[in-house]
DNA sequence: AACTAATATTCGTTATAAATGATATCCGGA
DNA sequence: TCCGGATATCATTTATAACGAATATTAGTT
């Protein structure tokens, strides 16, 4: 039977797999790997509000997938994690789906 | 800028990964890694309420990540996409933490 | 210091997910 | 066919997440 050590480890792990779990944020992930990339910059590539893609950011920045660093008024976004984009890839692979590379998934 | 096939892309990779954002459904993928175990046997090992279990490995059947068989009365679950054991296995790798093996995620 | 652009946060609303309890179904044996 | 064990479904409550609107913060400019 399990004890409270791994039990924390699912949860870890499920909080990962949770951050990875809305389109949108999928959607900056695949786009983060074409390079760093600032707010204004994903906003008109993910296609939502301004408010809404911070908050998403923020939920990437907190769970250790992206980095950030401010430039003048600008904070530029990367992928942090190489994890993250191993995840990724596994999502895609087999099942005849295109394979999550630079502009899609 | 992303065309409608795409933005289907995302929401499929995005529930896949939603199924896994769960402690409970993550549980019972890894000790599915062990072999095919029937309800009961989950039941005793993963620790929730029958209903509960239940309702979990229907989500995991429905989204692929588990076939099924029954055998009589029971009904067994096994792993049938190898691809959530490579996300399972990526999620683990690095940060120091214990890789998803048999009986530890 | 005031103004503006860029980004973040807070809050309220709505939608979605999890757990529970009760009940239904399926199957094998008497 | 009736009963009991195994599993699934349903309905309800409760918790959590997503989105939008409004506002706050930060930095550069004048």
């Amino acid at each position: 039977m399990d004890n409270r050590a791994s039990d924390r480890v699912f949860e870890i792990a499920a909080e990962l797999f949770g951050l990875l779990s809305a389109p949108t944020r999928l959607r900056i992930v695949c786009k983060l790997r074409e390079g760093e990339k600032n707010v204004g910059e994903l906003l008109d590539l993910v296609g939502v509000s301004q408010p809404n893609i911070s908050q998403h950011l923020g939920m990437l920045y907190r769970g250790g997938i992206v980095g950030r660093r401010r430039s003048g008024s600008q904070v530029y976004y990367r992928i942090e994690s190489e994890r993250v984009l191993l995840l990724c890839d596994a999502v895609c692979a087999e099942q005849g789906r295109p394979v999550f590379e630079h502009t899609q998934i």
